[in-house]
RNA sequence: GGGCGCUUAGCUCAGUUGGUUAGAGCGACUGGUUUACACCCAGUAGGUCAAAGGUUCGACUCCUUUAGCGCCCACCA
């Protein structure tokens, strides 16, 4: 088997490797007894490459997934794209502007033409991605978004919903975005702190020299008001409450009307009424009657209703124009730099405007069928514990969100996405809401139907994601198997958006959760801890650069160890390099066994039988150990920790100290054992180079499809494991002392220990001892008269004597000596001390009392040994 | 204005329900052609666990306050 190349390719392995996977079936669920593992892997927007927030969600999810797997539950990882409404229209429009051209020269069939080809191919793209990570999700089952499947159940929800009155079609306060000209949800609006001003304006009052000042950041929305209003509380202006002002420049009456949410604090303590263009100020409207006066055109320009000379303009153009008027006519008395908060939008962050407009909304505060609310719900059901947050905290920011959550607005006005399915009679104004295309008004029997323009919020869709892609509505066999879903892992940024909503939709939709545990993971960082982006090159890592440098075993683990849920974590080259040296050690050490070794078909039953060393049972016992650890780790979806564990357990343990044991004794049976079970534990994490390794030796069954272990009672050496501890600690103590004192590394020098009861026991490990120590001669005493000329040192009830003639410096070897038995002596003390307080014997449980006895026992016979070495130095 | 998180070795981070003389990887330093691996091996140095107070027999771990950094939410004209 030597033919096995010194270092792991990475390159040479891992396509050919998915591909037996893949076409295995492997990543299809098995049928079996057990309680079905789902992951609904959230569906990548289907707008381009994949970046490293893809890369963390995929190994994570890889993880679980393999691990439930080999667990023997039917395990589904069910991958998919969104159509992702507005990005991808956004991304298109950028296209088509290289191109000169834009959607309205198109027209809507022509663009839709468009973005369906784009969208293919960055289809392929992803596809291609997800399984360069090592992936083993069910393309078999691969759903998107726009699929009929899904679309069938979008409209489904939709009707239902309608009919259920949870629809509605509304005149609201909604945010408009003047760039993709469409509404945007209130969770989609950004919302940044921005240096702006403000405009302090005259206001004067009718047939009166006198006037009010108004103070507001934006000032072109003054023509727009249809009042003033001030605090009835308010002294200074109280009197005037019923009064007429002027509007500036367009010279409309307004009154002055009185209402308490006028804040007297804050600004004059007057404030202009724009109900068409302010969220408080349509509410106030709303409650005054006053007239709303719509000044903007979709595109951010003003329209007719803003008057003549400003019709046409941009908003900011036209605010420039309206403040250099007001100054001209001496309105404006001041400006003042203002810090204040502006909502942009999420995916192209043009400053979004308020505006009134007609639209559909989801009613989350109207009780369904069951007499609670879409809201209350949701809320219910992670308060009860049905569904579970990782981390917790998260529950918390889950309810504020959800308690404050108004009216959804749910239509959109761009082309790309799921069309309403409303249909307007031309002839009586009937409204017709159907999944299926209606031939005639259903009232009046005309055939002139026009279908509503609007497409659905992305989120709507995406909302169904658990069981529309599971078949929902029909009641298919994967609906009943795999829903609720086990799992949904995804990034804490988007918990509202997506996670919430798919909450409110699945329970309203099927009364079921969508899924069992939320994990969420944090956000993929550069070293220096900024966020990563294609403007900065050096920093941003694109993630399948590094699989093809570095494999993708590596590029998992350095995402995956050191990152817990919740928490950012912190992504550089040299970490990816560090987990590429991993991968490479574990491909060594299997070269290594594979030199060794022909017959990996062992039983359990075969170890036990074999002849065991203490080493064996020492080895078999960690193994054992380990086992249990890392699948309690696993289960609770500490993912980092298992990594940490099996890390160190391979490198640490195996590595380091069973396989140089080896060298000396080896049993094939316990060798071939320990490898094999310790790949199978790895495999979750690294699943293309420990597959590779599998196939090596000769496996029938792939290692994707073989059983997790167990931990078995009778891999349990407790005695034989404590033994092989002081072993260790003795070699370890032996090269401690070589290194510090400068004995040449290479030479092989003379050890006497003496070894009290443990003569027996270094005895029959002297080979060992003498291999990883790097000994010449060992002589094993069980006690004896002191020797002179060594460097000595005590471990447990073990002295260990180097004797190197001529080399000692009895000064140094006592001042070394002396500075050991400070140390021990500071540290007896700590414990003493501990022991003698009335206070811990009392109240301390007795485990810990008991632990601190023996600590002091054995430090004080140590130390005693101590002392006669160093009085025996002359 | 609310809420949350972080602060542990030069760097990146672990540290489970309080019981270690505080750990790992990288980096630094010393030394190594040993039946796999220099993408390696052996060894060493390096931390008053952000600060102050409190609870406790015992605090990196729990509580309070403070400071710095970061994030989220919020219709402050």
């Amino acid at each position: 088997m030597s033919e096995l190349e010194k270092a792991y390719i990475a390159k040479k392995y891992e396509d050919k490797i998915y591909k037996k996977w893949e076409d295995s079936g492997s990543f299809q669920p098995k049928n079996g007894d057990k309680k079905a593992f789902t992951i609904s892997m959230p569906p990548p927007n289907a707008t381009g490459t994949l970046h490293l927030g893809h890369a963390i969600m995929l190994a994570i999810q890889d993880i679980m997934t393999r691990t439930k797997r080999m667990q023997g539950h039917p395990a589904l990882w069910l991958p998919g794209t969104d159509h992702a409404a507005i990005a991808t229209q956004n991304k298109v429009e950028k296209l088509l502007a290289e191109r000169g051209q834009d959607r309205h020269k198109l027209g809507r069939e022509k663009f839709l033409e468009e973005v369906r080809k784009f969208v293919a191919e960055s289809q392929a793209t992803i596809h291609n991605q997800i399984r360069k990570m090592g992936s083993s999700c069910d393309w078999s089952r691969e759903r998107y978004t726009l699929d009929e499947g899904l679309s069938k159940a979008v409209l489904e929800v939709f009707v239902r919903m309608y009919n259920d009155e949870l629809i509605y079609r509304g005149y609201r306060l909604v945010n408009w975005c003047t760039r993709c000209e469409s509404t945007l949800a209130d969770d989609e609006v950004d919302h940044k702190d921005i240096g702006g001003h403000f405009y302090h304006i005259k206001y004067p009052l009718k047939d009166s020299e006198q006037y009010l000042e108004i103070a507001t950041t934006r000032p072109e929305t003054m023509l727009a008001d249809t009042a003033v209003a001030v605090n009835p509380k308010d002294k200074r202006y109280k009197h005037l409450i019923g009064q007429t002002l002027i509007l500036p420049l367009v010279g409309r009456e307004l009154t002055i009307i009185g209402d308490e949410y006028v804040d007297i604090e804050l600004g004059t303590g007057a404030l202009k009424v724009t109900p068409a263009h302010d969220p408080n100020d349509f509410e106030l409207g709303k409650k005054h009657s006053l007239e709303t006066i719509n000044i903007l055109n979709e595109d951010g320009t003003l329209n007719e209703n803003a008057g003549k000379k400003y019709a046409g303009l941009d908003r900011f153009a036209a605010r420039k124009k309206i403040v250099k008027e007001l100054e001209e006519e001496e309105y404006l008395m001041k400006v003042e730099d203002h810090m204040h908060s502006v909502g942009h939008c999420y995916r192209c962050s043009t400053v979004i405007e308020p505006l009134v407009s007609l639209q559909w909304f989801i009613d989350v505060n109207k009780p369904t069928k069951d007499g609670k609310t879409l809201k209350e719900k949701s809320i219910e059901v992670v308060k009860d514990g049905s569904i579970n947050i990782l981390p917790e905290r998260f529950s918390k920011t889950y309810y504020h969100w959800m308690e404050n959550l108004r009216d959804w607005c749910i239509s959109r006005q761009i082309w790309w996405g799921h069309r309403i399915p409303v249909w307007y009679c031309q002839d009586c104004e009937e409204i017709i809401v159907t999944a299926e295309e209606p031939q005639k008004c259903t009232k009046c029997g005309s055939k002139k139907l026009k279908q509503d323009e609007d497409t659905l919020d992305t989120w709507f869709s995406s909302g169904l994601w658990t069981f529309s892609t599971l078949g929902w509505p029909e009641n298919t066999e994967d609906m009943r198997r795999f829903h609720p879903t086990s799992v949904m892992e995804t990034g804490y940024d988007i918990l509202f958006f997506w996670v919430a909503r798919m909450i409110l939709m699945t329970t309203y939709a099927t009364g079921q959760i969508p899924f069992e545990t939320v994990y969420l993971h944090g956000l993929v960082r550069t070293k220096t801890g900024e966020k990563m982006s294609k403007s900065k090159p050096e920093t941003c890592i694109d993630p399948l650069d590094m699989i093809e440098k570095y494999g993708a075993d590596a590029l998992r683990l350095s995402l995956i160890v050191g990152a817990s849920p919740g928490n950012d974590t912190r992504l550089y080259e040299e970490k990816i390099a560090g987990y590429r040296n991993f991968v490479n050690k574990i491909w060594n050490s299997a070269r290594f066994v594979l030199m060794n070794i022909e017959d990996y078909d062992v039983s359990l039953d075969d170890v036990l039988k074999s002849d065991l060393s203490k080493v064996d049972k020492w080895m078999l016992s960690r193994l054992n150990e380990t086992t249990a650890s890392i699948t309690d780790k696993l289960n609770k979806y500490a993912l980092s920790d298992a990594g940490t564990e099996i890390y160190e357990f391979f490198w640490g343990e195996f590595c380091d100290w069973f396989l140089e044991m080896s060298k000396v004794q080896q049993n094939d049976k316990v060798l071939a054992y320990v490898i094999k079970q310790i790949l199978v534990l790895l495999h979750p994490f690294v699943p293309f180079v420990t597959e590779a390794i599998w196939e090596h030796m000769g496996e029938k069954e792939m290692l994707i499809e073989t059983s997790w272990p167990k931990s078995e009672e009778s891999l349990k050496f407790t005695e034989a494991k404590e033994e092989i501890e002081l072993v260790k600690d003795i070699i370890s103590q032996i090269r401690s002392l070589r290194a510090e004192s400068s004995v040449d590394a290479t030479r092989k020098i003379k050890a006497v220990l003496h070894a009290g009861r443990h003569k027996d026991l270094l005895g029959e490990n002297v080979d060992i001892i003498k291999r990883l120590a790097n000994l010449g001669s060992l002589d094993i005493k069980e006690s004896g008269a002191k020797e002179q000329n060594t460097l000595a040192s005590v471990v447990k009830e073990v002295e260990i004597f180097l004797p190197l003639e001529g080399m000692i410096d009895p000064g140094k070897e006592k001042q070394r000596i002396g500075k050991e038995i400070e140390n021990i002596k500071r540290y007896l003390h700590i414990i003493e001390k501990k022991l003698a307080n009335e206070n811990f014997a009392g109240k301390a449980p007795e485990e810990i009392i008991a632990k601190e006895n023996n600590k002091r026992d054995e430090l004080a016979v140590q130390l005693e040994k101590l002392e006669k070495q160093l009085d025996s130095i002359v």
